[in-house]
RNA sequence: GUCCCCAUCGUCUAGCCAGGUCCAGGACACCGGCCUUUCACGCCGGCAGCAGGGGUUCAAAUCCCCUUGGGGACGCCA
């Protein structure tokens, strides 16, 4: 029978999820989804001073709106300490680990003199070499840490990596590592490895930061007589300067909840993250949830890191953006019923929800929102680029004002002439709209686009938008003919 | 200093493992055109890349070596 898969995500709480995280929260979800396995939630919050009830709450708000399911936890680290230290316990019993009374300052110093001397910074083994009786001694007084006892044979720890072949470690260029400190608390090395064995976890998918660390990690199981899981590593997300990204550099801009924030769809800011390292052969790049489970593999990781093409100080484009096209994407291309929801958010944030558009005038809601979104971006653009659909409370955009009503200044009696003859339709259709302002651009021996381009900043405040007669369709005769009216207060 | 990993358009990438069908395909961005009252969308077209050098081979983006460049790890952090 096959084994069940079991992954995990397992984030230090830091404060909040950031793309990063995110991404490999993505992609062990991915492969839990798709192998019919199960993803473990699991907050290695053994540094207690980062590990705030807020952080925690950050990564997980973060998940939830992304929309990744998890099937088991949120565990907690600190919860299995005594796991971790009985794990040591027996390391030490079984001989493959031993007691260091070498202290802090004393590493300290050998470890700069190395990196002085250009030399090999590794511990020296001082304390492995001790006697019974010296330990004896020593154990009385000193505190002491536990570590690793790497064998000193020759030889290597190996294994295949899902994502990067076989990676070979030589038993010499590893360092006795420390897995237990002085004041008798687990370190991340040894409990990782334990709550790992502990949850059968079968494939351990995380960033490749993680590859130079599982060398050591397999000895722990080895030493334990624990199965090795798999390990997928991933390439890692660097900015544009080929840095790996961080809160500290970066700030907001690679937190989950700024895309959130910004008028992200959750699933147009997965399909982009997912996109970030791994790809299909046929470098397909939108796919639905269903599609994506589907096609989704380890395989498809890449090797080279990949760059969140960040662009700071671009008035244009206020992250990557490919983000922000597939998101344009999904706004234009999903079912509006769909993206209601989002929008609707946005306009109660805003304070311009009418509860009518979830009743009498859900039908004009839908259309408007069909409307207007193919030259949005993000969500919020309907709030802001899109107000004068939802209010009749809305700024005139200055450029609008200056190309299309100051370089006319008769427009201030032909507009309210427009508005009484818009008023005087019976049928307030496209076709209707569009005869009588054609007919009065003639009449005037002026362009139609003069009267056009006035009527579409004074009803919408913009200067582009969807075509005029629909607008003024969609706005409804009312509202349009007030917009008209009030207009000569601009002059 | 040691160890590990990586290297295709500006960015995300396909192709590499099983060399020829690749004077390298797609997407975003950018530029031009069509559509049009405007701006988008859409459609059409364009710009742009195998890091460098050696091999192996009839043939190399693909295999090997070196160089260079980049990233990661080397903590009583996770």
């Amino acid at each position: 029978m096959k084994q069940e898969v079991i992954v995990r995500f397992a984030p230090s709480p830091t404060g909040y999820l950031h793309i990063g995280g995110a991404r490999t929260a993505i992609f062990n979800w991915l492969f839990a989804q798709k192998t019919g396995g199960k993803l473990i939630l699991r907050i290695e919050d053994t540094d207690a001073e980062r590990s705030t009830e807020e952080s925690i709450k950050g990564i997980v708000d973060g998940m939830k709106w992304l929309g990744i399911t998890w099937d088991e936890g949120p565990y907690f680290q600190t919860q299995f300490i005594n796991e971790h230290l009985a794990a040591a316990k027996k390391l030490l019993d079984s001989g493959h680990a031993y007691k260091c009374f070498c202290s802090k300052e004393e590493l300290e110093d050998k470890r700069a003199a190395a990196l002085k001397h250009k030399k090999d910074v590794k511990y020296d083994g001082t304390c492995r070499r001790l006697t019974r009786i010296e330990i004896a001694i020593k154990e009385a007084k000193i505190p002491y840490t536990l570590r690793m006892k790497v064998p000193s044979e020759e030889g290597s720890v190996s294994f295949e990596d899902v994502v990067y072949g076989t990676i070979e470690n030589k038993y010499k260029d590893i360092e006795d590592f420390v897995i237990v400190r002085s004041n008798g608390q687990p370190l991340y090395l040894l409990s990782n490895a334990v709550d790992d064995i502990r949850d059968r976890i079968t494939h351990v998918i995380r960033g490749q930061d993680g590859l130079s660390n599982t060398h050591r990690q397999i000895l722990i199981y080895q030493a334990l007589g624990a199965p090795v899981p798999k390990f997928a590593h991933m390439s890692l997300t660097l900015d544009p300067k080929k840095a790996k990204i961080s809160k500290r550099k970066h700030g907001e801009l690679v937190a989950v909840h700024f895309y959130k924030a910004h008028g992200f769809l959750p699933w147009a800011f997965v399909n982009f993250l997912v996109l970030l390292g791994w790809a299909t052969p046929e470098s397909r790049e939108i796919f639905s949830k269903e599609e994506l489970m589907e096609a989704f593999s380890l395989q498809g990781i890449s090797r080279a890191n990949s760059i969140f093409n960040v662009k700071k100080d671009d008035p244009k484009y206020f992250t990557d953006p490919k983000a922000i096209s597939i998101n344009a994407h999904y706004l234009r291309e999903m079912p509006v019923e769909e993206i209601e929801p989002y929008v609707r958010a946005e306009l109660e944030k805003a304070g311009i929800w009418d509860p009518e558009y979830e009743n009498a005038k859900r039908q004009w809601f839908l259309e408007t929102l069909e409307l207007i979104r193919s030259r949005f971006h993000v969500t919020t653009d309907f709030v802001d680029r899109g107000r004068a659909y939802f209010s009749d409370d809305f700024p005139i955009e200055s450029r609008a004002l200056k190309k299309n009503i100051s370089k006319h200044p008769q427009l201030e009696k032909w507009l309210p002439m427009l508005a009484d003859r818009l008023e005087g339709l019976e049928r307030f259709t496209t076709a209707e709209t569009e005869n009588v302002i054609r007919e009065m651009a003639e009449t005037l021996e002026i362009k139609p686009g003069v009267l056009i381009n006035g009527i579409r900043t004074v009803v919408t405040g913009q200067l582009a938008g969807p075509g005029m007669f629909d607008v003024l369709i969609n706005i409804g005769q009312r509202r349009v003919v007030e917009r008209l009216r009030r207009s000569p207060a601009l002059f």
